[in-house]
DNA sequence: ACAAAAGTGTTAACCGTACACCCATGA
DNA sequence: TCATGGGTGTACGGTTAACACTTTTGT
């Protein structure tokens, strides 16, 4: 009971998970990340089926459900210390793979806890793409970054629960500055603005978005350019932790 | 299984709950009620321990977790067709009576189902104080309102499940209109701006926020005043589904 | 008559939005 | 030299926020 489920070969795991593991619940992380102007989530391509779905996992008997959330994102991305936000818990009770037609995964049969039915408890997690080495688990043959428009149809309502989060984020982005995460430490104005159309989905004035951001005090200007574009070279900014704190304190108004 | 496993007697549902309910998952509802300038939710008494508590409940192995809140709300309350908003869920490996050292319900016993862990989903539902008829379960001595600034100290997490309802229903308030549902049909203009003084905690300009409120056209002023009140008496108004479906369209605005 | 609540309109400050010109760079 | 993207400031309009007097009613 001490060792890692996941690390079992994949028979003992449908057959016995239920030891370890809360039954009928599990958790699903949508992870998103930002690389070429486009938004990118994670998935995981099953090795029997060829279906993709968000990368998931279940809950230890006495473990947090925050941190069972965060054991998933580590392990398919390698990132410690990212803020996950729990969005939306998913009860439909044809959350179930035998009702969906899906077959049981390589190792385990119909019997098995896993083809019964799952409560699940959505995450999301903005991540920077660059840090991320995407890592399939031992039951997908793949995990990589899927731009967000181009997402396949996944298994169980996968679809859904991407669709709500993107939801989730778009309303923390009017409240919270959730953008930075998705960047690398020194980003242009052009890039971040370009990440805040993406989410939104809508475009938005350079100049205001430019003099908003910077109203907030929250960036530093480093005196640095980005080299290597075809124009005109674009100072790079870092988000300031500090004074985001000190502005936290005075209540930020975000509103791109 | 086809009988309502709510009316077993005590014994038997904490005997044989499991084989009707999804182990170690349960619902909670945060019920909210405006009376006499007051925001209340309602409470229940265990009992044997005289504890109070949310009204809750568990999920039927084939039921929805919206419809499984539901039947919670319309065992409590009497009400039908009310909106209910799935705001979080509470995935402490603490939530569990045993480590709260809180004693087996009377008729169960230290190893029934219901002393186990138990992920809680959280919802929140704004009802019409005067058409509720607060009805204990077979579990509560009693159950009854509470004025939410005198919340006694509940069992389990409870209280910061209410905390966490009512930051939720703040951010929706400013989303949404809401409070409309916390009314009766006909209200006056100073009860629906006190409802928002105390959902928000502040005071808001008397002129400012009918101002606001009428702006929205969601209204019907009716040909009568509240009569009865100490003073000058107030209009009556009537919140208008029609106009409020069309302003829906055209895209509304809250932010009071 | 007076105290307490309700009805009503105007003004000033602020914020959001629209918009144009110059500069740097690679092709 | 030209096309493309980046850097910067101003002016207008709409929304929000502040604010005072009159009316009604019960005591």
């Amino acid at each position: 009971m001490q060792k890692d489920p996941y690390s079992l070969p994949p028979e003992e795991f449908y057959e016995h998970g239920d030891s370890y593991f809360l039954p009928h619940i599990s958790i699903d992380c949508v992870i998103f990340g930002f690389h070429d102007n486009q938004l990118k989530v994670l998935l995981l391509e099953w090795k029997d089926s060829l279906r993709w779905s968000l990368p998931g996992g279940f809950i230890l008997k006495d473990e947090d459900i925050d941190q069972a959330a965060t054991t998933i994102l580590l392990k398919r991305t390698g990132l410690e210390k990212i803020h996950l936000h729990q969005f939306h818990t998913f009860g439909d009770p044809n959350r179930d793979r035998k009702k969906h037609g899906i077959n049981p995964p390589k190792g385990s049969n119909s019997k098995s806890w896993i083809m019964n039915r799952f409560i699940t408890i959505g995450y999301w997690a903005l991540v920077e793409h660059s840090k991320v080495t995407p890592t399939p688990d031992a039951f997908s043959r793949s995990c990589s970054w899927c731009e967000i428009s181009e997402v396949p149809e996944l298994i169980l309502d996968h679809n859904l629960i991407i669709d709500t989060a993107l939801e989730s984020l778009r309303l923390q982005l009017n409240e919270y500055p959730v953008g930075f995460n998705l960047l690398p430490s020194k980003f242009t104005m052009p890039e971040l603005q370009s990440l805040y159309e993406t989410i939104l989905g809508d475009k938005l004035d350079r100049r205001n978005f430019q003099k908003k951001i910077l109203s907030l005090d929250i960036l530093t200007r480093l005196n640095e350019r980005k080299q290597g574009g075809a124009h005109k070279a674009p100072y790079l900014y870092r988000f300031d932790k500090k004074k985001y704190q000190k502005a936290l304190k005075q209540g930020l108004s975000f509103g791109i």
